[in-house]
DNA sequence: GCCGAAGATGAGGAAATCTTCATCGACGGC
DNA sequence: GCCGTCGATGAAGATTTCCTCATCTTCGGC
């Protein structure tokens, strides 16, 4: 699978992201400063890069800068803080090929980063995902049941979406949170269990099952 | 293009969605009795059919049923009145391939439309629209000019699909009620206005061109 | 330049969605 | 079978999106 460059020094997300990727197939490496991150870019083997901005030693658009100067073209996806729009402006005019403002929900660098490798590995977009009798059409963010279809809103969509791409998989309410919530929603809530009956409200019971003490389970 | 029989009893429906399909390139028919209907559909020469269920002399149900009795296997999408659920139900378990609850928004009847049609021509599927400076990836709905990529509310993303799969041409503010909005929404409403306003605000002022008198264009 | 009509804009209220909270019920260990 | 913990559920409150309305600005004919 692709090799992926974490550059950022928060030790909090950097890990949040490299364990998602992981999680998804990709390999990772994680620096922590600018200058060992334009090093790692420029000896070469990473397929993309994850940069973020405010990195100590040399910053992020510094690393990007050099790494453009030295022709090295692999695709970069900035983060950034929010509000700080002049920044990602000034990114992608600066090379970048996609940003994210902090904080972030994890499947949407993962969107992001499948968008950016998939010219390189030419695997054509999936636009259906399925799983028995439930199916996701992630154009028109309706989901078709033996129940029949329904329409479904932001958050549901993200949920059914994670739930179909790890299929038979038990996920728990923290990992979902960070999936579909970000990584600095708070723990405690039950906004998982709440949208999880939601889910299983349109799409009928028996597809999500609750195992005890663990989380949830697709099929 | 494709060919497609338009089963609908009520005039303003009917035209309503001729007229749209035909703005798009389809070639339409229209019928306003389950019995002609049949008869069409069975003599062939039909690539879809958008059947509504509450026809004078014979019900959808009934011709639908009686199209795959004689083993017609046009796809067939069904319009039924918002609340009966258990007609939707039926429907498609009696053969139908997609359903629309009334009142719908024409892009909504074309995207499946279009959905329902493409595994015939082969043509596959279109994830990123772009004009100009402008693109729109489906998938994501996040829009990206040269100021830079936003996200976009739903509306929003509906106003913006419609101009970039008409750039150049001048849409009145009443075809842009009845594509974005839906057949039975307020004329004398000013949405569309405030809507060109929030999307000119995202994507930049000078994507979308006011035509005084007339309404509005792209690019 | 003046006037009327068309479009732009800001703000407020309505509706939908999202999140939290309190309570109820079910499961498993003992 | 009893109790404690975990999950399910309903409903209220917060937030976001959507739509309307009133006002202001611009354009074009005269």
């Amino acid at each position: 699978m692709s090799r992926i460059l974490i550059a950022e020094d928060e030790q909090r997300i950097a890990s949040f992201v490299e364990k998602g990727l992981r999680a998804n197939g990709f390999v990772t490496t994680v620096v922590g400063d600018g200058d060992a991150a334009l090093a790692h870019v420029v000896a070469g083997g990473f397929d993309l890069v994850v940069l973020d901005l405010g990195l100590p030693r040399r910053d992020g658009f510094a690393v990007l800068q050099a790494m453009r100067q030295a022709r090295v073209n692999t695709p970069v996806i900035i983060l950034t803080a929010r509000g700080s729009v002049n920044d990602t402006v000034a990114g992608l005019e600066g090379g970048a090929d996609d940003y994210m403002t902090k904080p972030f929900r994890f499947e949407e660098l993962l969107a992001r980063v499948r968008l950016r490798l998939r010219p390189a590995d030419r695997t054509p977009e999936v636009t259906v995902l399925r799983n028995g009798p439930v199916s996701l059409d992630l154009r028109t963010r309706r989901a078709e049941t033996p129940e029949g279809m329904v329409d479904l809103t932001a958050r549901e969509f993200a949920l059914l979406e994670l739930f179909l791409r790890h299929p038979g998989q038990v996920l728990s309410r923290e990992q979902i949170l960070s999936h579909v919530w970000g990584y600095d929603f708070d723990p405690g809530s039950n906004v998982v269990d709440v949208y999880v009956r939601t889910l299983r409200r349109k799409i009928g019971q028996d597809h999500i099952v609750t195992v005890r003490g663990m989380g949830y389970r697709l099929g």
